[in-house]
DNA sequence: ACTATTAGTTAGCTAAGGTAACTATCCGAT
DNA sequence: ATCGGATAGTTACCTTAGCTAACTAATAGT
């Protein structure tokens, strides 16, 4: 924009153009995961919630719908379709009949892992396509991407 | 690559699960961004769909098609939505027929500015609470973010 | 025991993505 | 000069993902 009156610092990038172009590379990446992550046999969001639970265990549907940061009925569905795939298993709470655990299958566990293979592939390659210099800078500054990717207005 | 049978450095993040990673944190950022979207009354697509016009003057569906990384009846209907809520309009080209092309009203380009600043605005909260450390990392990541995100598989 | 709260589900909606099949136009041959 | 192939968009139809609202079932509090 304009060099207005002082001259910016050479990094100054102000806060709302971080967050907006953050916002529109995030966009653009997972569209671009999308085939690969289709050519795996399993949408994305299936894909994070099946490795929530993986790794995560057997995990309540409200929490799994917190940590996706989803409404319970958005969950609800995932679970069923990841269901009908065999991919995961309801799991009965012994002192509490309402809620509902849900743990991986092996196959579930076992596609996971061979899906994870398949589906960065094409994202390793462009990575592995880039300057050991970006990449590392990349593998730094993710934590900090985590954090703002997780980080959830109320649950500061 | 490898450091073979010697110990990995400590910052030593195998490119899988950094694209691993990546992926998983730009699927949050959005499942969290897509409320201000929201709040902005225009999804995150449209949005996107907005920026490249306001900002890409005049362009062909074809073109948007591409820059999106989406297929041409995804883009007619992104198009039709902006057009009936009057943010873009459709122009003929002068000399072939077949092609539209799109350019952004003066509502449009408004809206595009005022959504930006409301939608980035928890992003930004975020951001701002962040070390200016941090904040300066993910500064310097973002280009290399940016084109991992839009390097097309069969375009490099 | 009765109420309020919590966990999930169901119903019904919108938006975004895709493929397949179509129309319309353009261009290159013969 | 038309005829066939390529190109630009559109239409029809399907699936997935997300939401809210309204529901059932179970727990907890008084």
């Amino acid at each position: 924009m304009a060099p207005a009156t002082t001259r910016p610092r050479p990094s100054r990038l102000r806060t709302v153009d971080l967050a907006d172009r953050l916002h529109s590379a995030a966009l653009h990446l997972l569209r671009r995961l999308r085939r690969e992550d289709d050519a795996s046999g399993l949408p994305a969001p299936q894909l994070s919630a099946l490795s929530v639970i993986v790794f995560g265990g057997p995990i309540t549907l409200g929490d799994l719908a917190r940590a996706e940061q989803v409404r319970p009925p958005t969950i609800s569905k995932l679970i069923i379709m990841l269901e009908a795939k065999a991919l995961v298993d309801r799991v009965a709470d012994a002192s509490d009949k309402r809620v509902v655990r849900v743990k991986a299958t092996a196959r579930g566990t076992k596609l996971l892992h061979d899906g994870r293979q398949r589906r960065v592939a094409a994202l390793v390659a462009s990575l592995s396509a880039l300057p050991a210099r970006d990449r590392a800078l990349l593998a730094r500054a993710l934590p900090v991407l985590e954090g703002v990717a997780r980080n959830p207005p109320e649950a500061s």
